[in-house]
RNA sequence: GGAGAUGUGGCAGAGUGGUCUAUUGCGUCUGAUUCGAAAUCAGAAGUCCGUGAAAGCGGUCCGGGGGUUCGACUCCCUCCAUCUCCGCCA
């Protein structure tokens, strides 16, 4: 949510971040109804301090043992101005908010322009493809032949898009979690949170998904409870009307969480084996910090979520997104892509976004700095997701033999492992 | 799921219809005293909305929402959370 303050105060440079969005919205509406809001305000408490003074009469004169039937018939008349102006008061405020809920943030200065994915910029690239003269399998061929998953048992028992892990293959998944959770909370001073995957409606309006994204979410109807899209979801919601001591920020947190994604509407291209998923694993990074400091914290997340690429010796590259593909919450976002060779494309791993006050607005999480009540800001990234990482993983490590190379970071967590190898004939 | 109890400021804890602009204690901040500190004394302090250059002024907030009343922390309804007991159960 943006500061209420800017539809009357800033409502072009609202304009202007919505152009570069590409993102449509009807502010000339939005700072109508303020400006009606505002007056009805300043009318109702006015009306409300005449009651406050009529009341104290009231108390006196009858302390006093007097009467004072005629200050009570006045109120009365007061009471129900007062309510009426109300009613309107409320109902200028619901429309308001309804519509503000509708508005994304604002792309920061540093974010290129652009209309689409196609605009997005390359800031770094890492690695190099694996020199091999056969060219690798791909993903689904080599999972299948090492037994590593199973989709159509998957489909079986709930419907494309939900695999599952077989073997070795849940367990190279699990060590993967294990690795990046690991190593978010040793090397970088990240706090793990295992959180709840239902949250309630308010959760999922504090970080965004909704009212807008409602239909991309699944939703339990008879507690009104929805399966998180991301543990950004429960981890940021968790200091959800909190003042913060701002002698704690920033605070980091790492969650493993299943998350779970209808992709209405999606369905049909790049849905190939674990390109896209309803349901999958992933670890999150969730950064609560100093206004004036998140975007130093920004480039620190990228940095913990490149870390895990390059310990597991993957191709990757950094994309900044443009102000056109940016997510509907934040201000900016670098995207991590992993290569995969035998695909031949680049697969996103990660999402890393700075909301600044965004998410906090909307879920009020304030801390005081220097004297004075201020909202925090919120980052995240992931850190990483697992089934695009597998897909680099499976066509980039092949053996000669038809195994799986497992990197070295991922060893200790596979009893030592090095190699999953060729299922014997 | 059943029965009962509770929800008040950073924390503890009073307040059962009208000076509540919420008693008090602890903690916090400022000042005095001190070489400095402790102790002591004095004072200050919240949120949000509106208005204003500012000081200020008006409104708002006692778990959330609704109701009764001229007036609600106080009475009623409802939802949520916590605690105790019972039932069921990983």
């Amino acid at each position: 949510m943006l500061d209420p303050r800017m539809y009357r105060e800033e409502v072009d440079k609202i304009r202007q971040g919505l152009e570069r969005r590409g993102a449509k919205v009807d502010l000339d509406a939005m700072v109508n109804i303020d400006i009606e809001k505002r007056k009805i305000n300043q009318q109702l408490d006015q009306l409300k301090s005449e009651r406050n003074t009529a009341t104290e009469s009231i108390a006196k004169l009858k302390r006093a043992g007097q009467d004072a039937q005629p200050d009570i018939e006045k109120t009365r008349v007061l009471g129900d101005e007062i309510k009426a102006q109300q009613e309107k008061f409320d109902d200028l405020e619901a429309r308001f908010r309804a519509l503000a809920l509708l508005v994304p943030n604002l792309p920061h200065a540093s974010v290129p322009d652009g209309r689409s994915a196609a605009d997005n910029k390359v800031v770094k690239e890492w690695g190099t493809q694996p020199a091999s003269s056969a060219k690798p399998k791909l993903h689904l061929e080599v999972g299948k032949e090492l037994g590593l998953f199973d989709f159509e048992r998957g489909a079986k028992i709930t419907g494309s898009g939900f695999p599952i892990y077989t073997g070795l293959g849940a367990r190279l998944e699990r060590a993967m979690l294990n690795f990046f959770l690991d190593f978010h909370v040793a090397n970088h001073g990240f706090t793990e949170v295992s959180p709840p995957y239902l949250v309630n409606r308010a959760s999922m309006i504090g970080t965004g998904q909704l009212p807008k994204f409602e239909e991309q979410m699944y939703h339990c109807g008879e507690d009104d409870l929805f399966l998180i899209p991301t543990a950004e979801v429960p981890v940021t919601n968790m200091h959800g009307n909190e003042v913060l001591d701002s002698a704690s920020l920033p605070i980091s947190y790492a969650a493993y969480s299943a998350c779970f994604r209808r992709e209405a509407g999606s369905w049909g291209k790049d849905t190939r084996g674990f390109l896209r998923l309803h349901q999958f694993n992933k670890v999150e990074m969730v950064q609560f910090c100093d206004p004036a400091k998140s975007y130093q914290a920004h480039e620190f997340l990228l940095e913990c979520a490149e870390a895990l690429l390059q310990k597991l010796g993957l191709r990757y590259r950094v994309l900044a997104l443009c102000a056109g593909d940016l997510g509907f919450g934040a201000a900016k976002c670098y995207d991590l892509e992993v290569f995969a060779p035998a695909e031949e494309r680049w697969l996103e791993v990660s999402s890393v976004s700075n909301f600044e006050d965004f998410q906090a607005r909307r879920a009020n999480i304030r801390t005081k700095i220097d004297g004075k009540m201020q909202f925090i800001h919120t980052l995240n990234g992931s850190g990483l997701a697992t089934p695009r990482v597998l897909v680099a993983l499976l066509e980039s490590y092949q053996t000669p033999e038809g195994g799986l190379r497992i990197p070295e970071a991922l060893q200790p967590y596979m009893g030592g492992m090095t190699e999953i190898g060729p299922k014997k004939k």
